[in-house]
This record gives C-alpha cells, structure tokens and sequence, in this order.
DNA sequence: ACTACTGCTGACAAGGTTGTCAACAGCGTG
DNA sequence: CACGCTGTTGACAACCTTGTCAGCAGTAGT
C-alpha cells in the first residue's frame, strides 16, 4: 500500500547553469530583503535543489554573496553607462534619462544592492565601479555645448548630486517624506525627479556655480 | 581548595534606567553592524546583565529594534532641526550647516540608520519624521530675502536633495566615488559637500528652477 | 556497455539565536 | 522584620543556519 516513495528525479545542469541559476536566486532575495535573506536552504529552494549543491557550486556562503554583489555591480556600471551615451541634452531628453536611472535603482533593486554593500562592506575589490568614468563623459559632451569651459569638478559634482539623489529618492525618499506606507507618494516622487533632472540641465547649461 | 564561585553582585536598576542602558547598547550595534546586529547576548553583554532581562524588559528582540528605531528617529529629527534653525543665509552659514549636518548623518550613524530602516522596512509607526516641516521653516525664512515667490514646491525640493546629497554622499559616496576603501576621500567629500552647499544657496537666491 | 567525471543529495554535526520558566535577590512598606 | 513587588538570572528548550561527508546518479568519452 505504502508506495515507496520515489525519489524526487534528479535534473542535472551543467555548472555554469547551476552558477547562473543560483545566483539569480540569490539575488533576488538580497533585493527582496537584503543580505540576511540570502539563506542557503531558501535560495536552494527556489532553484529547485538541496542546500549542500549551493555550497558545491560556491564554496561558502561568503563566497556566494561576493560573486551576487560583484555580478550586480558589472550590470549596474554597464547599465547606467548604457543610458547616459544615448541620452540627449534637451529638457525632454533629461527628464526621460533620470526616468530611466531612477527606474534602474528603483524597481531594478540597484539602489537596495548599492547600499547593502555600502552599510555591509561589502566592497568588490578594485573594480572601477565610480562614476569617475560618466563625469568624464558627461563633462565632453557638457563642453561641446557651451563656449566657457566649466570646471570639471562642477560636472563632477553634479553626476555624482545627480546620483545621490536617485539613489537617496529610491531607498529613503517615501520616508524623509514621510509617505504613509503602504501607499508611497508616487506623484510627488516624479515631480521631484522632473525637477532635479530640469535644475541638473539648467546647471548645466547656465554658468557654474562658484567652485571656490 | 576550589573556593565555590561565588554568584556575582547582583545590581538593580530601575526600569527606567536598565531599558534607557539596553537602547544605548543596541542603538551602539545598530549602527555600527545593522540590525542583524543586534543580538540578544551580544547587548545584555554590552550592558553587563543577562539576556533574560533584556526579554523581560522588551517582551521581544522584535519590539527592541523598534524601540531602538523610533528613538533614534526622533533624535535625528529633533538634532535636524535644531541645527536649521540655527544658521545664517550666507555663504559661510549655508556651508557651515552642511558641514554639521554632514557630521550628525556620517559620523553620528543617521545615515545608516535610515538606510537600515528603510532596507528592512521597519518604518517607525506614523511618526512625523518627514522633512516637510524642515522645508516649511527653510521656505518662510527664503521668503523674507526675497521678493518674487519662489513656489513651495522648489524649496521643497531643494531640501530633499540636500538631504539625499548628504545621505548618499555619507552612505554610498566613497563608493559611487571609488574610493579606496581604507583611504575614503575625505578631500573630496568635503568639496563637494561645499559645492553643494553652495549650489543650494545660490539657487535659493537665485530664481526658482521652471517647475513646469 | 563500461568507466570516469562531477553534479547532486540525505543525514548529520556544530554552533548560534530567540524565548520560556522557576527561582533568586534588591528594596520599599506595613 | 516580614512581606510583596519586580528586576534579575541560570538552565533549558526549540529552532535555524552553515558546513561536512560519504555515496548516489546523470552524462560523455572510449
């Protein structure tokens, strides 16, 4: 009567599949609810497998965590980069480009890694994840459009103004707002990146402001 | 030979000043590790009890973090405004106040804190943590040093940027900036924390930013 | 088909965490 | 000085998490 229970059939993936697949899991749940929610036994649910392949496939969980972060800050860098070369320099053109940054850190969950790693220390070693490389092209194309030369640590500044403020509007934004809960003040959300993508251009465009 | 331990001298607080001594511990571990940081054993240890006690006084480790939150939340708004009220409208002034913000959100743990309780989505229950009473003060004060009317909005606004520029520039700012991690840019973090303050400034004095 | 390789697994160990409980011990009161 | 209130504690329970290990089971190469 009993049957004897089967065992589960067992699927086998090639390696880089079983890498790739965990650590999407992973990844997920450390934008879902931080690096304390990468569990072992919970990430290895969600692939479908036991605990002990996940530590086959990454040594530890130490190491599992790393090679989540360091995965995510590639993508990140190539993302935002992937934007800022196709964006124009018209007010339409940089409402739409901080829409889209914002969406990135915001439901991309890039804002929630950023400061995981940041509050965890979990820094990727010596990968040249800085905005250095955007102020830099940012700051030619700023060039090209104006006859003065604007100081390169006034663009600078601003990318990096520019960044904090998505970055601050998608993780702490509902709450320095006081938003209730359950319902975040989307609108006023977007009227706030409207108008510091408008006051970032107009800098931009008008003078710099005095260095020193 | 082997004298019978003797139990250690039992001390007894009142209530009041053995959750006052717990919160300072556990504030002390929030925000030097995060709230998975906050251990039960670790934080009576801190205090010298037991970690029994620290149940009896807070029913839970739960509500303990809570408690933790909501005091911290209140000092830092409490500390904000203070520091608000008191500053000047010129340049010395403007450039000044952010340094003592910059103080109280890096060096004093607000920074991180915020991000821990917005990262675990631990929201101190309707508190009236927003900056809107921040940037009420901020835009009477504009007011008077000017005659067109700036709109709400554009003060508002301006006031969450600060805010984000200095909690992003204390949370992630070594990071999106690339800094070596054991030599922070601290240079650099200060320029920008005087640009900023500065643009601020200007554009307060300035017109306002089109908001349409 | 046999075999080597390796992805995969159940069972178990070790350690750590929160929470419960009965009992102990200061301290103010009658 | 006895008594009650309550801050405090050691011991224990229940649970969870990471990590180890010997062995099972797909898959490819011969």
């Amino acid at each position: 009567m009993a049957k004897a229970r089967k065992p589960p059939p067992r699927t086998r993936r090639t390696a880089e599949d079983a890498r790739t697949a965990i650590l999407d899991a992973a990844e997920q749940r450390l934008v879902d609810a931080g690096p304390s929610g990468i569990r072992l036994q919970d990430v290895a649910a969600d692939v479908g497998i036991s605990h002990p392949t996940v530590l086959h496939h990454f040594g530890s969980r130490d190491r599992l965590v790393d090679a989540v972060v360091k995965r995510r800050v590639h993508l990140m860098n190539q993302e935002v980069l992937l934007a800022l070369v196709g964006a124009g320099a018209d007010e339409r053109s940089a409402v739409a480009l901080f829409e889209r940054l914002y969406a990135m850190f915001s439901t991309g969950g890039h804002a929630r890694v950023a400061a995981f790693i940041a509050l965890e220390g979990r820094v990727p070693g010596a990968d040249p994840n800085s905005l250095l490389p955007l102020a830099e092209v940012t700051h030619k194309a700023r060039l090209t459009h104006r006859e003065d030369q604007p100081s390169f640590d006034d663009t600078y500044f601003t990318v990096l103004l520019a960044a904090f403020a998505l970055f601050g509007e998608a993780i702490v934004g509902p709450i320095f707002r006081g938003d209730p809960e359950g319902a975040p003040d989307e609108a006023t959300s977007k009227r706030f990146r409207e108008w510091t993508a408008r006051l970032v251009l107009d800098h931009f465009k008008r003078g710099g402001t005095p260095t020193e």
